[in-house]
RNA sequence: GGGUAGGUUGAGCAGGUGGUGAGCUCCGCUGACUGUAGAUCAGCCGUCUUCGACUGUGGGGGUUCGAUUCCCUCCCUGCCCA
């Protein structure tokens, strides 16, 4: 039996198709979001917090748990669902994505990656085979294949063979999968080019993945070159039935126009980042708390809002939290962009359905247009 | 009343022995953040017409080419004595 099954039918929006993923700790409907909770935490929030908002998936990361407190200790204290007590599904990175932001503190090679820890600076080992067996131990219900992303700006010749590495590993991440009832997803690379981007969709969607995760983007290209590069991702997995996991993205502009190129998942550390230092999103665009005005501000972040923030207390609240450095304001607006940001893939899910998701993308790239719009 | 130490841009300071005081930390203002080494970081923070200029060392006066510095006087604050 297959660790998680996928089911989706298509729409009338592009590629964007509605389904439901289903794994050994629940159901997801996607489009969906998926907050990060890099330290078996998703930073600010419980998991009530997450329940509340409308969580159904989040993530965990292989490279920061197996530092701290160690994977092995997570195994032994009953896995990471009940280390962190959230029942939902989880998804695991592999650590991959610390091959390119811990850049100064590493070494890469065929075998895999040295790192000196961020922690302590012992030397540390990352390899396909290790990242599997963290994932296994820590128990999550997806589990990411180990990847090399790079700037897509640097020179095709080292963009490629990033690309190389990452199919290589992936073949190995496969066969090193750890338990059966956890789900492996790939991950195509390839930077911004079309030709790569086939390449690497050839070499990951032809082996036995659960599910084919899209990285490498969102990492300082222009929105126009995400556009295009799902374009090219899209036609080259054609009517691939497995779940697509777009990585690391994304704003609220970024939703809609991975949507109707075929993507199913995201994550994005993005909506609790930001509200950590005062940055909520609304419909009618984004909102810093620590601005003066808000001060004697006495409504909602967002009047639309339902979440708990919203319901109880006031913009000038929240900037007089800010202002005073007091935690419950960067909790409050992580509960609150963490709500709003499902609620806006709900609103998307429901507008595949009815017609309406046009009308919804327009909206929230007119509110947030000024700011996330891009190069 | 006497003595003493002080008064520097919102706050707290640094510096300054007649020759360029706009330097720091707070506070404040604004912005950034995309598979989280991020409750972080950046810019601004006297005024203006801002690649520059002007003003500013408690108030007033004096000496001087030139005063934050020297002199006179007044005001204010802390401490000690009476």
């Amino acid at each position: 039996m297959a660790p998680v099954t996928f089911t989706a039918r298509p729409t009338t929006v592009g590629r964007a198709r509605l389904g439901r993923l289903v794994t050994p700790h629940g159901l997801i409907d996607t489009p969906q979001f998926m907050p990060v909770g890099t330290q078996a935490t998703v930073k600010a929030l419980t998991p009530g917090d997450l329940a509340a908002a409308g969580a159904q998936m989040i993530l965990g990361n292989t490279y920061h748990l197996s530092l701290r407190p160690t994977a092995e200790r997570v195994a032994r204290l009953g896995g990471l669902h009940r280390f962190m007590s959230w029942d939902g599904p989880i998804l695991t990175d592999s650590g991959g994505f610390q091959v390119f932001s811990l850049a100064h503190l590493r070494r890469v090679d065929d075998d895999g990656v040295t790192f000196t820890s961020h922690l302590d600076g012992s030397v540390q080992r990352l390899t396909p085979e290790r990242a599997m067996e963290i994932q296994a131990l820590l128990g999550s219900d997806v589990a990411m294949a180990f990847d090399q992303l790079v700037d897509p700006g640097l020179p095709a010749v080292q963009v490629a063979e990033a690309m190389e590495r990452t199919h290589r590993w992936a073949e190995r991440s496969l066969a090193a999968r750890g338990r059966p009832d956890q789900a492996v997803f790939g991950i195509v690379q390839g930077g911004v080019d079309a030709e790569l981007r086939r390449a690497s969709v050839a070499a990951i969607a032809s082996q036995a993945f659960d599910g084919i995760a899209i990285g490498g983007l969102s990492v300082g290209e222009s929105k126009a070159a995400m556009a295009a590069t799902l374009d090219v991702v899209g036609d080259a997995l054609g009517d691939d039935p497995r779940p697509r996991y777009l990585m690391g993205v994304g704003s609220p502009v970024d939703f809609a126009t991975a949507i109707e190129r075929g993507i199913d998942l995201f994550d994005c550390v993005l909506p609790t980042r930001v509200a950590r230092t005062g940055q909520v999103w609304t419909d009618a665009g984004r909102l810093n708390l620590r601005n003066a005005a808000l001060q004697d501000d006495p409504g909602p972040i967002d009047p639309g809002c339902a979440c708990e923030a919203c319901r109880n207390h006031s913009r000038a609240y929240l900037a007089h939290l800010f202002r005073a450095r007091e935690m419950l304001g960067p909790r409050l607006a992580s509960v609150h962009n963490v709500s709003w940001t499902l609620a806006l893939l709900a609103r998307l899910r429901t507008g595949l359905g009815d017609g309406s998701f046009g009308a919804v993308r327009d909206a929230v790239a007119i509110a947030f247009g000024r700011v996330y719009d891009a190069v």
